[in-house]
DNA sequence: GCAATATTGCACCATTCCGTACCAACTTTT
DNA sequence: AAAAGTTGGTACGGAATGGTGCAATATTGC
């Protein structure tokens, strides 16, 4: 009921009333411009960060230039997993991806609040496990499917993630991301614009048919987000900003994937 | 000093005395013959196992036939990290690779000592964090690997959780764990070969130089395990079953490997 | 408006890998 | 000893991807 405490990222959106507001008292604002980086490798992770909008990513490099993403953050989730399980750092590099905002906690509030309110890991800790699904099937999708339905997977998961259809990326960011070359996006890209799926512009590339892209992703989108589902519930955002109608502006992740319903039910 | 509660498995091994006497109470044998599945696609997970000698696979599957391995697991870990961390199932197939023993504990037990002894709990998230990071490095060779640089890391893992040099695996095998064609392992297979790093024989594939897996791997290899090391420590193989000396007879994952030392050494 | 920069389009060739098929060699079963 | 099953060797064309370089176009900063 107080508005002032409701917060757009799905996480603190189901945390019990009790430990959001214990957690709430130790919540800042934080901005999240283009290429912030919120972790650096094998260094102490300062803050965590809840995401309510735009997107972050987590990347791991084998040499200097074998990069590749293995995480992929929004308003449905967090960063500083590591810490959640008890350690300090990571060996991988988390920035934001597409700039957003969102609310952060310092590293040490945070386990002083995990400890005083158990509740609070319970709910981390799977949203941890989420995450590594979501890792496994990264590692599927990148040993398995041709770089179109890695492309089409990862605009859909970017596409949950924002409010809008355009999504500000360049070929470049996206190479870098499914670990090819720059050219091999670029003709991707126009494959998928040639079935009308999508619509590619200088940086921004929007998204035309969202069930199409479904189709061409297959089997590589929609396990890890019906996992999500199971573990942390529909992640329904909230009303937009001040400006924007009152209607909830996104709900994908919840029930437009026909092909992650289809997992999902399997379950039974 | 008890002899009959010590275990070669390294998690048990690092347990705080008095929790694993607790946990030891429920822990009974298990044999692991090769093909066992311990862990079925979203159905409750009934028992946790801590091998003692062979291997585990976790494998992630998008449709039938597109399978790929996404975790590896020996005597220096455990199965059931769902379990640790809130769930009760798991999207993926566990199951034996290559078959040896271990311990195990049933489902219910597990979550009730957890609870009772939450040092035990520590371990097991920091054992899950290990296998997050393995799981994440997993995508990074899938995604920007060549077969044979793959094989030689897959080779590698196996080595590292095995006593002797000789490794029980087909060509078969190894094309679904890596999802590639078969012909594409013997191939490679053939000239890992040719380099004398391994020699291949029927069901058998012995490695011979070691250190020049390591550079054929390159930064495929060693990252995971140093950040194992980092988090639960080198594990030290204990004796052998009564006959052999009574030597460690692997200390491969502890020291053996120059890349994953450097790896480990960059953290300062 | 102009220069500098970032982004994209494209082309070339080499390499890797896939899909498939078929047979040989070895092992197990009968 | 023969049959059946498993495992491995090899070959072929074609598709996908990589490495590289460069030009064309849009955007940004001045």
């Amino acid at each position: 009921m107080d508005q002032s405490r409701t917060y757009r990222n799905h996480i603190l959106k189901i945390l019990p009333r009790g430990d959001l507001s214990a957690l709430s008292a130790y919540l800042h604002p934080i901005r999240l411009p283009a290429g912030k980086v919120l972790e650096q490798p094998n260094e102490p992770i300062r803050q965590i960060v809840f995401p309510d909008s735009g997107f972050i990513s987590v990347v791991a490099s084998g040499k200097q230039e074998r990069r590749i993403e293995t995480g992929f953050v929004g308003f449905e989730g967090m960063t500083g997993v590591p810490v959640v399980m008890g350690d300090d750092r990571s060996p991988h590099e988390t920035f934001v991806q597409v700039a957003g905002a969102g609310h952060c906690v310092e590293t040490d509030d945070f386990l002083a609040l995990m400890k005083a309110q158990p509740g609070l890991k319970e709910v981390f800790l799977r949203f941890a496990l989420a995450y590594m699904v979501q890792t496994a099937h990264t590692a599927l999708a990148n040993g398995r499917a041709r770089i179109e339905e890695r492309l089409a997977r990862w605009l859909l998961m970017a596409h949950d993630r924002m409010e809008r259809p355009e999504l500000p990326l360049t070929h470049e960011l996206l190479s870098v991301m499914l670990g090819v070359r720059r050219p091999g996006v670029t003709d991707a890209l126009h494959r998928l614009e040639g079935y009308r799926t999508i619509r590619a512009r200088r940086g921004v590339i929007t998204i035309l048919d969202r069930e199409r892209l479904l189709e061409i992703a297959d089997a590589s989108y929609g396990l890890p987000e019906a996992e999500y589902r199971r573990l942390l519930g529909d992640p329904v955002r909230g009303p937009l900003a001040p400006g924007a109608n009152g209607r909830p502006a996104n709900l994908r992740l919840a029930g437009g994937a026909s092909e992650a319903r289809g997992l999902a039910a399997r379950e039974g």
